[in-house]
DNA sequence: TGAACTTGATAACATATGTTATCGTGCCCT
DNA sequence: AGGGCACGATAACATATGTTATCAAGTTCA
């Protein structure tokens, strides 16, 4: 789905420095569309300041599947790699201010990065960091109740639920915003019970 | 969670068979553990005959996640790799012949591999292919009602229904087996209406 | 063969969750 | 300043899903 080694490989710093007069700064405002669904992913996508988001339709309803931070980078992996229709839209939540870096001198950047020891190892070591990532969002789906998913984002991200709305969290825990409303609601409740 | 070259990679066949003689036969009968939660893994596993699920516990319940057949090879990856106790159990669903080999043959074939070229290229390649594998699970929660991820395996990984007990399958979808049994049921019903 | 177990269907009831509608608040924009 | 909009809470109702219990059929195994 996305990669950055910038920021967790800073041993790569110098590579990527070489490509820094070809990103494209990018100041947007809140919800501004950077990859529409449907659409070729032409950039990869750097995030200085603000955060971002991954969603797709689902009968005409917003389904988010991923938020990103300051000292991200993303793209739609899928059709960034394999140049077909990204599956999802990218849109800014705040203003942000973004770095666009054109498809090609990315691939440009991989293809001079290859050749750097050690450099497999640490893409093999991102891409399993990503599947057990993505693996745990899925086993929490097939063992948490909705609550107890919101209690785990509340503990484990909580900078999420601070910056993000909540109907973009209801969709990204798969439930109605009423019923998370609900869920706060109760959670609260027995917070100032006990 | 898990890999498998052979049969996905015949080229490499032959470094495989060097370590045939390493593997260890096993005829296992239904619901045999060939790894216990809380336990280190010890092997890879492959699969000639039968079928085979990974599950763990939450709070006495049993919660499959995934299953393997024919052809297909596992491990549990985190513990095997990084050498800590495994989260799930992997346990035979029907009677099964296995092959187990060890893991310090298995480190040892991946090193003699890695020298091979476009090795890494293939690790990628298959890295890749189980993200996408996890992420579109993981999608499936947020977009789809469980009646429609039932209809999506009915249609795209039937052998699966076809083998498994109803209760595992349930528990995969991350509903109960009585809701599946009426999910079902309702399936039929419309099917013979129209 | 017969007892124990597994599997799956179903009913009755309880709870969780979705849907729609309404309201209030705060923010953005001109 | 004020209108429109985004956001979140809540209520009322509808539907989906879980829980528990029961039954029937098939399977395993001594």
């Amino acid at each position: 789905m996305f990669f950055h080694f910038r920021n967790r490989f800073p041993q790569l710093n110098t590579y990527w420095d070489k490509y820094l007069p070809y990103q494209k700064r990018l100041e947007a405002p809140a919800r501004t569309v950077l990859l529409e669904e449907g659409k070729k992913s032409q950039h990869y996508i750097f995030i200085e300041k603000g955060c971002v988001r991954a969603y797709f339709d689902k009968d005409g309803e917003d389904k988010t599947m991923q938020f990103f931070f300051e000292n991200e980078g993303l793209s739609s992996f899928d059709s960034f790699v394999n140049n077909v229709p990204s599956p999802i839209t990218i849109e800014t939540i705040e203003p942000s201010v973004l770095y666009l870096l054109p498809k090609r001198y990315v691939m440009q950047l991989l293809n001079e990065l290859s050749t750097e020891p050690g450099f497999a190892q640490m893409v093999l070591q991102m891409t399993a960091q990503r599947q057990v990532h993505y693996i745990s969002e899925f086993v929490s789906f097939i063992r948490d109740t909705p609550e107890e998913r919101y209690q785990r984002l509340l503990k484990e991200r909580p900078h999420i639920i601070q910056r993000v709305p909540q109907h973009f969290i209801a969709s990204y825990l798969g439930i109605s915003k009423v019923h998370l409303s609900r869920i706060k609601s109760k959670l609260a409740k027995n917070k100032t019970r006990f």
